[in-house]
DNA sequence: ACCATTGGTGAATATAAATTCATAATATGA
DNA sequence: TCATATTATGAATTTATATTCACCAATGGT
């Protein structure tokens, strides 16, 4: 039962989607593993098992195939966000909850959680494909979303009325410095401990 | 004046050193402005003055110039925080005055900071060569010295008693996050204001 | 059964850069 | 002034890999 919204499709076009998200998969986790440069067509071929060639049938060139990947990711993480924003009550719960989702959409995609990360800090990849800046636009903007929360919050005198940008570049910074070291650790385990604490911190400040 | 130690060296000894940090500071400015991957030898030859052949008398190899960059950065924060960590009183203040001793590194580094900031958070190079562990390496040893100050305020009672390593990641998200947007922006502003906010989240929190 | 279309193949090609090296320029000092 | 050593040069070489392309196999419609 896959999200298929109405039509029928038929066998061979499920099979093209099929050997699809397969190639996707295999390329996600060779991109996670190596990072962009230094992940090879081949290499990607090798993993989902069909040729170099197959490749180019299903994407344009390999930039593309992985801005295809991070857009999914995107739309994914989009999704999960609006749901708990539409949710929540107060805009404290609201942040409190897209905390924990992200620390949760990091587990859940913890192979390919880093590639996301490198193209939203920094510009890893080859300035003359500039590939990159969409996802940047797409990221720029979903920020600019939870800011629209703070803002809320800061209205609501739930938040102290420090700007906006600032609160949420914050949060991020907190975020993306503790999934970043996670992700580096060998097996890394999730600590719920930590994850208050580190909320508590972002909430409560840190001297006594 | 160079910092010079102690031995007169030749006129050629002297040119030799000279020709080497021109050299760095050619590459230094290509790296930071179109990232590891995608900066040439040629350019760098092309903007030191020198001939591709010639910077191979100077650097092994493309890798080991970057990393020699990376060496003298991390060298000098080094430096500049043993200072601030050595003057200021109280652990609060020293991690005050680290705080802004990092912003200021910023600053005086504009073109190189990405570089560093790269390679600290990511692995943004060849696994081949795989050159940026022993970075990482002395990168998280000094963290650990900060984490010390941490562990000190601690146990004078000037900040919560949250474990050091959380107090350590959450300052370094902050300021991380914070200045790789700065360093992105196309003509960026020191704005005390922000980082007088960003200190005051750090410690005193969010909530209202 | 036959043709057309599409998915699949992988060896061959193209390209871009890192690295090398024979050679030239320059400095040293006898 | 000449011989030697040092430093600089950039064209030529090598290597790695993205991309293409001529061909094959299976499917589906006629």
């Amino acid at each position: 039962m896959p999200d298929g919204a109405s039509v029928q499709l038929s066998r061979k076009e499920r099979a093209f989607l099929q050997h699809r998200s397969e190639i996707i998969s295999a390329a996600e986790s060779v991109f996670a593993e190596k990072g962009y440069v230094s992940t090879t067509m081949e290499e990607i071929a090798r993993r989902s098992e069909f040729a170099v060639g197959t490749l180019y049938k299903f994407f344009e060139n390999k930039a593309n195939l992985h801005t295809e990947i991070l857009h999914t990711k995107l739309d994914q993480l989009e999704k999960e966000a609006s749901a708990v924003f539409e949710t929540a009550e107060s805009p404290l719960e609201k942040i409190e909850s897209y905390f924990h989702l992200r620390i949760a959409f990091f587990w859940k995609n913890q192979e390919y959680f880093q590639l996301l990360f490198q193209e939203t800090t920094t510009t890893v990849c080859d300035s003359r494909a500039g590939f990159s800046s969409d996802i940047l636009e797409r990221y720029e903007t979903f920020l600019n979303r939870v800011e629209g929360i703070f803002a809320q919050g800061i209205k609501a005198r739930q938040f102290r009325p420090i700007g906006k940008q600032i609160l949420a570049l914050s949060l991020e910074g907190l975020l993306h410095l503790y999934l970043i070291r996670l992700g580096r650790q060998a097996n890394p385990k999730r600590n719920r401990k930590d994850e208050k604490q580190l909320f508590e911190i972002f909430t409560q400040g840190t001297v006594s």
